[in-house]
DNA sequence: TTGTACGCGTTATCAA
DNA sequence: TTGATAACGCGTACAA
């Protein structure tokens, strides 16, 4: 059951010395006869000798190990977030633990007490829909442990965070929805307690006021749920309903955004000669569609990779340098599709 | 930098009792007076105490983390058996680390190494597409330390594993495409090394066979890096080449699908009444594009639950119980969608 | 009912 | 150049 792995114990008393000279041969450490040296690392090297990394998690307070806790592994952006994560962690050797949430927050407290207590170094953090309280991470932080807040980051004082622009990205693409000529955008937003919802909100806002155009509260919906359907069923009764009908929706997720599609398509108007269509992730599905939907793209892996660089940092640096706050705010890209080109 | 974590020395010391009381009183060992006991656990709540899990592991050679290595996070059908992976785990205390290859052998080597010093308490691995050496999982398996190989299984005697009966869901999906009528249908293989390919490959020919067709070796050709690009080219040049054109295209995966429906669709034809087109895997994509793509969906997250069941079973046998190697194969299921519905 | 001592594997410190 | 010892945090056999 157990596997047999040798220890430095084995190899001092194999070689009749004692485990500290072991210990320091190993690491060439200075003050050893090249002999003995020698003599270590050909055994060491013939037991297949590996350091016990929980012993030295225990020695040195120090694990090698950050914790990523995430809403969900099952959602292209997040999935790519992760393996940005993963590079970066592993080309600096760290482990990774992954903590998925679903969405809960309870989950989320309970993720985050057992990933302490297994004494990670640092920590990642996506929170959940439901997260509205934030004491559980607030303890962290007033303790200085290493903390990076991704995606969905929160308006907390001494954070460290790693977002993109989701209020340039939506500002972009309603711009485009206006320029391709389209008259009244409706948006389908994102949770109302996510502060990327209300950011891609107030691009949408100010996209509508920068072309002098009036905001209409009706033609805003929030999708709490994120499914395909709750979002065909939205459109479907608001294209019904309405007294003028909308002929174009910047829906703030690409999920969102298909079900638009799929209704808008069941009503009998065309994409994107009636109706006009953008999402936003650039889902791997947003693509392959017919037509494909344009897409603000979020750079995942590089949110993932500069969020683990920023925690490496905190974690390497020493106690008395200073503490730096920071919000990052990565670029997104507007990749324009045939959902959307009403010009030609 | 450090949470200043209590420790049952903290605990003892402000008490004035010793450790083991301390430690005995928390575990409502017997033998502890009512009163030391409340004490000790008012006082490790109101310190916020948790054990430290890694002292935890030193002393019980157990860590309640097990390893995961995966090809690729941003996968649909990989991230799909991570949550399955991860809800078992969490269900049961364990914790979850996890590493990817990036396809490369090398960086699976190097994984599980650093993954077993840090003293998992067991494997789950589905290995790469360079992988067609075994001695590094060999090492483990003789050493009886529990691992479960999951999707893509090696042919070593006395090891675990849950895969999908790849062979079937072939077989299924090849005489789902006889049956609507068409004619030369042509296979996009996995990569050669892949058991999983072999098995959907046979599938491939012996529903042929059991229809009574000829199998013709010019309509197979292997996809050995998976790009969308790939079949595309493939197809493209095969359906310009061919003497007889085929008529369906049964692809190893879903990418590889949806890249023979655009090249398809790029030569003029139709699809489906002059192509048919079964993908595998079930990404989510395949629903949502236009023919929505027939495909054998495979259930990842079972299988992620499955494997976890399997090696935490491992894990908590008494040492003593008998070993028993098993190959658990899941079902598949053919979901038609629009891409092979040739008949009405 | 409680305390002492030891060990899990490693390394830092001090002594030889 | 090497060895003995203590410590990281915890659990437990043994002693009191």
């Amino acid at each position: 059951m157990k596997l047999g792995q040798a220890t430095i114990k084995d190899i001092a008393k194999a070689l009749n010395v004692s485990s500290s000279t072991v210990s320091r041969a190993l690491k060439d450490y200075p003050g050893i006869s090249k002999e003995t040296k020698r003599k270590v690392k050909e055994l060491a090297e013939k037991l297949n000798y590996r350091p016990n990394a929980v012993a030295l998690s225990l020695r040195k307070s120090k694990s090698f190990t950050i914790g990523v806790i995430i809403p969900e592994v099952v959602h292209f952006f997040f999935s790519t977030v992760i393996s940005g994560i993963e590079e970066i962690a592993f080309a600096n050797g760290y482990n990774v633990i992954l903590c998925q949430t679903n969405e809960s927050l309870s989950r989320e407290m309970s993720s985050v007490d057992t990933i302490i207590s297994n004494q990670i170094d640092g920590l990642l953090i996506s929170y959940s829909k439901e997260t509205t309280d934030f004491s559980h991470f607030q303890k962290l932080i007033d303790h200085n442990f290493p903390i990076v807040f991704f995606d969905r980051v929160p308006e907390l004082p001494n954070t460290v965070n790693v977002t993109v622009d989701d209020y340039s990205g939506a500002k972009e693409a309603v711009k485009h929805l206006i320029d391709q000529g389209y008259q009244k955008i409706f948006h389908l937003a994102g949770p109302k307690n996510l502060l990327i919802s209300t950011h891609r909100l107030d691009g949408y806002k100010d996209a509508l006021k920068e072309s002098n155009r009036e905001f209409d509260p009706t033609m805003v919906e929030s999708c709490p749920i994120g499914t395909e359907e709750e979002s065909f069923g939205i459109i479907t009764k608001v294209f019904q309903e309405s007294d003028v009908r909308p002929d174009a929706v910047f829906a703030a997720n690409d999920i969102a955004a298909a079900g638009a599609m799929r209704a808008v398509k069941s009503l009998g108007l065309r994409v994107p000669q009636d109706v006009g269509i953008v999402g936003f992730s650039n889902w791997q599905f947003s693509s392959m569609v017919d037509p494909p939907i344009t897409t603000v793209s979020q750079p995942g892996f590089k949110i993932g990779e500069r969020a683990t660089q920023l925690l490496l940092k905190m974690i390497n640096k020493k106690e008395e340098d200073p503490f730096e706050p920071i919000t990052e705010i990565l670029e997104t890209e507007l990749l324009v599709r045939g959902s959307s080109l009403k010009k030609d």
